[in-house]
RNA sequence: GGUCGCGUAGCUCAGCUGGAUAGAGCAUCUGCCUUCUAAGCAGACGGUCGCAGGUUCGAAUCCUGCCGCGAUCACCA
């Protein structure tokens, strides 16, 4: 049972007995640092109930708990707050009880409901950029969360392999790549695709200036582009499964997929599940049908179909084209429905989209709800704000993007620099040496992104490079490696590990304060799944390794004589260590044995 | 214009369902490496929590209005 918990029924019980009355609840909050105590109960709001001066009654319910609870070592009370002072034994009790399980933290107990985690869903028709780094961070960290919190999750993306943007990039390629091919060029696979999808657009505006100077009007060259029409002749030609636009497809499409897995493997983010487009762009229409006969839907007189949505105070929103085809969002709830039925234990979704897409995705879940899903109460648009760089939003078109694979390559050299002039690893060989810069400059890349709550749009300046130092990713694993440093020499000192903790000890404050944040762990996963937030693991991570490092300025480990402190110090790193090591799991982030 | 989100130190961000004198990091300044990794620690400086009302014993937090920034409101995806 949690401290509080206990606390709170005989906090509860003191009201009864002392003042006969009931309390509804008790409120707790961690006792501030500046005041002796560990944990407070805020009196003011029992005012309500127990007449009084909240010092005075404060004062006795204190004398109660100390009296009836060994863990309530003394109290205090300043101006209505009760701090209460928990007992070294009850905080080392804790640590013995947690010391040696594997993955403390995390909740094995599975849901029946399955959840299905959507992220990434790129376009193949140009390379993954900062954008994608953070909806694809996001997306993974949240899966973790959620399967640490106990559920089962489903990764999976949408790929988006088909429509006009391909065929832009095929046309290009058709035209000007003289079969250009990324063996031959040496160029990955989705880097040369969108090198074509940039030729194309540059083909097309000058198609548009000269249109423009022949005397048309923008709007109109802007639609009559011979380039455009011939992009969409061959989207017809797609769609009617032609041969060879089908085969160029696949091609460069594979091209594609081989250059995102190359990206997907470096961020160290995969996919349980995938979903093509081209397979889902005709799922829906059926959905449409059945929506018609339970009223949900309703037919204009030129054909198409309508959902009304004012009673939810948005607008009306169409689902079929009077032509009979889908729109996106027809796509989109055929898609839901059939994910649920491929995977039949998914009791929700989760969709990692930016929030520019926050109306789209308001809809699609009423529309899903009033088809009557059961799952439908289960869905969540895991919304993030935008990364925009200082001269404003970023636009592949205009090349302002800020490329996924470069800024990979950028962070790892930027740790090999910092790394060499520590020179703190003349003895690792090369190969380790890289593989060390790798796992520390995608730490400050990582935590970067993820410490900041999603909602927040990120302001990305490329000249100001990521931070290595203070509210880090490096920091904590610099935190990390120190930890492993200090159990490597134990091993070598002695056989601490296998010995068992003593409880009969004073704990120096720095360990109190290490052992309540430790307990804290658990609860900030929960925390974290419900809110959807790795900010939340971040931040908590950030704050379990300042404990340490002030811990470990103040206090000698491997030099304390007395051999339990000793023990306990040991166990205590290592404990923080694996601490460190799980949280920055969820985030995807690894720690390094040194550096 | 309607709707949604954001606005906290010079900069980047924390601040849980309202609670004590609003916290970190970066930057600036001061100390600390003959002792477990100085990517560190200790400290100083820095705030009318966008503005104005309201609810409350108590508001950065909840409500209303206004201001600023962003997004969105297609038979596009």
């Amino acid at each position: 049972m949690k401290i509080e918990e206990i606390l709170e029924i005989k906090v509860k019980e003191a009201a009864s007995r002392l003042f006969k009355v009931e309390l509804p609840a008790v409120e707790f909050q961690p006792t501030r640092k500046d005041f002796e105590g560990d944990i407070t109960v805020v009196v003011f709001p029992m005012l309500r109930f127990i007449k009084g001066n909240p010092e005075l009654i404060g004062k006795e319910i204190g004398d109660y708990l100390k009296g009836e609870l060994v863990e309530v070592a003394d109290y205090n009370v300043i101006k209505g707050f009760l701090n209460l002072v928990i007992s070294d034994a009850f905080y080392l009790d804790f640590f013995n009880s947690i010391r040696t399980s594997e993955n403390y933290g995390y909740t094995e107990s599975v849901d029946k409901d399955a959840v299905m985690v959507e992220y990434s869903s790129p376009n193949t028709n140009k390379p993954l950029h900062l954008g994608h780094i953070r909806n694809n961070l996001l997306g993974y960290a949240v899966s973790e969360i959620l399967k640490a919190s106990g559920k089962k999750v489903y990764k999976t993306q949408i790929i988006n392999d088909r429509g006009i943007h391909i065929c832009k990039s095929m046309l290009a390629w058709k035209k000007w790549g003289n079969g250009e091919t990324p063996e031959s060029s040496g160029l990955k696979g989705d880097k040369l695709v969108g090198n074509y999808y940039v030729a194309f657009d540059q083909a097309f505006k000058s198609e548009i200036a000269e249109l423009v100077a022949a005397g048309s009007t923008k709007e109109v060259a802007e639609k009559e582009a011979p380039i455009l029409l011939e992009a969409q002749e061959m989207l017809r030609k797609w769609e009617a499964g032609d041969k060879e636009v089908r085969t160029l497809w696949e091609t460069m499409n594979g091209w594609v997929y081989k250059g995102f897995n190359e990206t997907y493997k470096n961020l160290g983010v995969d996919f349980d599940t995938l979903y093509y487009e081209s397979d889902t762009y005709l799922l829906g229409k059926d959905v449409v049908a059945d929506g018609l006969k339970k009223g949900v839907f309703y037919k204009k007189d030129d054909g198409s179909v309508w959902v009304d949505l004012t009673d939810e105070g948005l607008d009306e929103k169409i689902v079929l084209r009077s032509d009979g085809t889908a729109v996106y969002m027809t796509q989109d709830f055929g898609t839901a429905i059939q994910r649920v039925k491929d995977y039949p234990d998914i009791g929700g979704l989760v969709y990692t989209v930016g929030n520019e897409q926050d109306y789209h995705f308001k809809v699609l879940f009423l529309i899903l709800k009033k088809l009557g899903y059961e799952w439908a109460g289960n869905l969540y648009h895991l919304s993030y704000g935008m990364v925009d760089l200082p001269s404003g939003k970023m636009k592949s078109r205009e090349g302002t993007v800020v490329d996924a694979d470069d800024l990979i390559n950028d962070m790892t050299n930027t740790a090999a620099t910092i790394s060499e002039e520590l020179g703190k690893l003349d003895d690792y060989s090369e190969e380790e040496k890289q593989q060390l810069y790798r796992t520390i400059g995608l730490g400050a890349l990582k935590y970067f992104i993820l410490k900041v709550d999603p909602k927040k749009r990120i302001l990305f300046d490329p000249e100001e490079s990521v931070d290595f130092q203070g509210n880090t990713g490096p920091f904590i694993q610099y935190t990390y490696a120190r930890i492993q440093s200090i159990l490597r020499k134990a091993e070598q000192m002695d056989a601490v590990k296998s010995s068992e903790v003593e409880t009969s000890f004073d704990l120096h404050p720095k360990e109190k304060e290490l052992l309540k944040q430790i307990q804290l762990f658990p609860e900030t996963i929960q925390l974290a799944a419900e809110n959807y937030s790795p900010a939340l693991v971040a931040n908590y991570t950030y704050d379990l390794v300042k404990e340490f490092n002030s811990f470990y300025q103040q206090v000698s480990i491997l030099g304390e004589a007395d051999e339990p402190k000793k023990v306990f110090r040991v166990q205590l790193s290592k404990k923080v260590g694996e601490v460190i090591q799980s949280a920055f799991k969820l985030l995807g982030i690894t720690v390094p044995e040194r550096m």
